[in-house]
DNA sequence: ATCTATTTTTAGCTTTGTCTAAATTTAATT
DNA sequence: AATTAAATTTAGACAAAGCTAAAAATAGAT
């Protein structure tokens, strides 16, 4: 496996290419920021691999071997956050580009050791969890902050855009995993939500509370 | 600085181009199994690039930037390896390979924070010193245990060879780094040398003498 | 100084992964 | 059903890094 033929892989399966949907050239070209002639060259010789199921025009989804390999290396990518984020006091928003070359190492040992020294986390830095070593998903029954009901609360667990502007924002404005976080009202004007957190009031817009996972707690 | 460019540098670091001794394309084509031809190939290309003098024919040196390039890339593979020993619980046989792919990986951040998880250390698994963030090397007086004279004695401070198989040589043989070791006596026919070892007797072949670096304590 | 063996370079080919531009297929619209 | 727009693939090119085989330069030995 390359290193470009590992990202591939991911990219797929982020984009859903699991659940054996198709995923067409154009999206996977858009995300990699590549062209979409590049991918259906790398489709062609995935598919050859074994990796993903490509018919010409129609876009490619993953083979079982392909979702496996695939979870492996996000697997390797979100303990690396964690022990960047734990080991080594890096912030939230500094870890993914990092991360994104460390996957890449190859190292069966190295990985379980990893997992083992920290403690086996169940998630990354922004919440997503970290599939087990036989690909296995720790599902949570999280919802969109935007989505729960006035007065219900929960904690909250994870973060939908874990972009670096984003973050930043959320550390700026102490909005952080763990919190709890209850929803006193909303503005019918422009869906923004009032919030309590850690004791604190104060107003959020839609397009962060669309952002935020939340465990409700009752 | 692609990673077959910092293979090459490290290279020729090994082999004694960073004392702007010349190194030919030979010597570095076997050192890195590799052909004589791709290796004057990439020599063209560090050359443009202004990390090595090349002149046809005669080999390639590191200049001062490709001497400041190759102790990066060299302090990281060490630092790694120092951290799989301490942190995962690898055996010093067993780091070399892996710390080839991490020395390559790229943030400066993480190397420094790696470090000070470490506590600094100035010396590798194997006894080889760690050059600090500003290329510099702690030298140490050290001598090959074949060198020492009989009755002297010192702590074994590192291996000139560490090849694999070597390095479980002296595993199985319960030889490690630390050990104090005195020379009792040297046998004319074979070199070979009787030792004592953390009170232990033992004889030793020339060849296992000329591969152990200890730093003489009187 | 000449010849020869060795070292080193050059020339040309290969693979991986990318690109552009042109051709083709599919999808949408009349 | 025909036309058009958009998506996708093909064809051909390129850079990086490697290889083989042939040519050129160096060094060693007479
Ligand atoms: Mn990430
Ligand atoms: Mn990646
Ligand atoms: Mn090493
Ligand atoms: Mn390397």
């Amino acid at each position: 496996m390359t290193r470009s033929e590992e990202n591939y892989l991911k990219t797929i399966f982020h984009l859903g290419g699991g659940d054996s949907k198709s995923i067409t050239t154009n999206a996977i070209a858009e995300q990699m920021e590549t062209k979409p002639s590049s991918v259906t060259d790398m489709a062609k010789k995935l598919s050859e691999k074994g990796l993903v199921d490509y018919v010409r025009y129609q876009g490619v989804s993953l083979t079982e071997v392909g979702v496996k390999t695939a979870l492996s290396i996000i697997r390797k990518h979100r303990l690396w956050e964690v022990f960047l984020v734990k080991k080594l006091d890096f912030t939230w928003d500094e870890v993914h580009e990092v991360a994104e070359q460390l996957e890449h190492i190859k190292s069966e040992k190295l990985i379980d050791k990893l997992d083992e020294l920290l403690d086996f986390p169940k998630y990354d830095p922004h919440g997503d969890p970290i599939p087990t070593k036989d690909g296995k998903f720790q599902e949570r029954d999280e919802k969109l902050l935007s989505e729960i009901p006035i007065n219900s609360q929960g904690v909250c667990v994870g973060v939908k855009d874990s972009s670096v502007p984003f973050l930043k924002f959320l550390d700026k404005n102490k909005i952080a995993l763990g919190n709890t976080i209850k929803v006193l009202d909303k503005e019918d004007f422009d869906n923004s939500l009032r919030i309590q957190m850690e004791g604190k009031e104060m107003r959020i817009s839609h397009q962060i509370a669309a952002n935020l996972y939340v465990k409700k707690n009752d």
